[in-house]
DNA sequence: GTATGTCCTGTACGACCGTACAGGACGGTC
DNA sequence: GACCGTCCTGTACGGTCGTACAGGACATAC
């Protein structure tokens, strides 16, 4: 049944790109489902609670993440590589981690919660190291402030070209 | 007449914490009173309509962000000295300039409204300058993200501290 | 032809938002 | 004492949000 597939995937390519440009909480059901010629019922349908159309944009990103704050990086500069790298790659749906999903309850499933809803602080986290310096903190919030915009609004220009300019931005920081 | 004044300043001191670290539209009227100790009616009775609240934060760096796209710098280097400087010195309330205020339309009054909603685009403008260069593109963008989380996430900071590093990282870009 | 399951609509609900409005408490002025 | 403006509360209204639910259209299976 290729039309049902369809229409979910047309729903989370709108969601994406709403969620990109807007956010996730400023995004309505509504909205998205003006995107696709739908009623907003029609997505609930789909996607239920709207926390899940966060989750399945994130699920596959969502795994490389998880990686990324496993493994042990020698210098933090291999970490910050593979930070743009991950970024770049996953632009779409970046601003997603970057963001507060928490007061929504729903957007990942009971024990995922507590990981989601941290993403972004993790990742600052392992940027920072348990080295409080300000000088630290000061670069690492830069960082990834430049990471979320720089990716989120250059979505018009060629990944290749983002990550290039991106990494030796980012390196620079 | 304190305690008028008194309110006021308390309920604008809350405000501009809030927004500061949730932003402005996921702040509501109910928000500020909590913090202030009172009902939203009586933040609506001083502060009416809700654009207000970010009307008055803004207000004080707004002349001095005009005066930022006003002037001709030398080079692009002076401009994100110039830049930092200011997002620095206002980082409390650096975030409404980076938000979308439009959509509430009550924000600025009136002829003020089409500068105010576009005064992240217009920073964006002058620094890119007319070169669609995409490189430039994205380190504009990186430096404005860098700059806002920065700013932002590091409030309990010494100004100065946050400046210095701020200034040489955004150089850097 | 009838039954079944999928896909979608229409309607309705409770929660929250900003706002409007009437009225009470209080202090200062005549 | 009567009057008045300021400050604040309580209540209520319209709007939007995500969600729940009944039912219709439609294809497929028997």
């Amino acid at each position: 049944m290729t039309t049902a597939d369809d229409t979910r995937t047309r729903i989370l390519a709108a969601a994406r790109e709403l969620f990109a440009e807007r956010g996730y909480a400023a995004t309505s059901l509504a909205d998205i489902a003006a995107a696709v010629g739908l009623t907003k019922t029609a997505v609930a349908y789909h996607f239920h609670p709207k926390g899940r159309l966060a989750s399945e944009l994130l699920s596959p990103a969502a795994g490389e993440m998880l990686g990324l704050l496993g493994t042990d990086y020698a210098s933090r500069q291999e970490f910050v590589d593979a930070l743009v790298e991950f970024a770049v790659r996953y632009r779409s749906v970046i601003r997603l981690f970057m963001e507060d999903l928490a007061g929504d309850d729903s957007v990942s499933p009971d024990s995922e919660r507590a990981t989601i809803r941290t993403f972004r602080d993790e990742i600052y986290a392992k940027l920072v190291g348990d080295d409080p310096d300000p000088a630290i903190r000061l670069r690492s919030w830069a960082l990834l402030g430049a990471l979320q915009w720089g990716a989120v609004k250059t979505m018009d220009l060629p990944e290749e070209q983002v990550r290039a300019v991106l990494l030796e931005s980012c390196r620079a920081l």
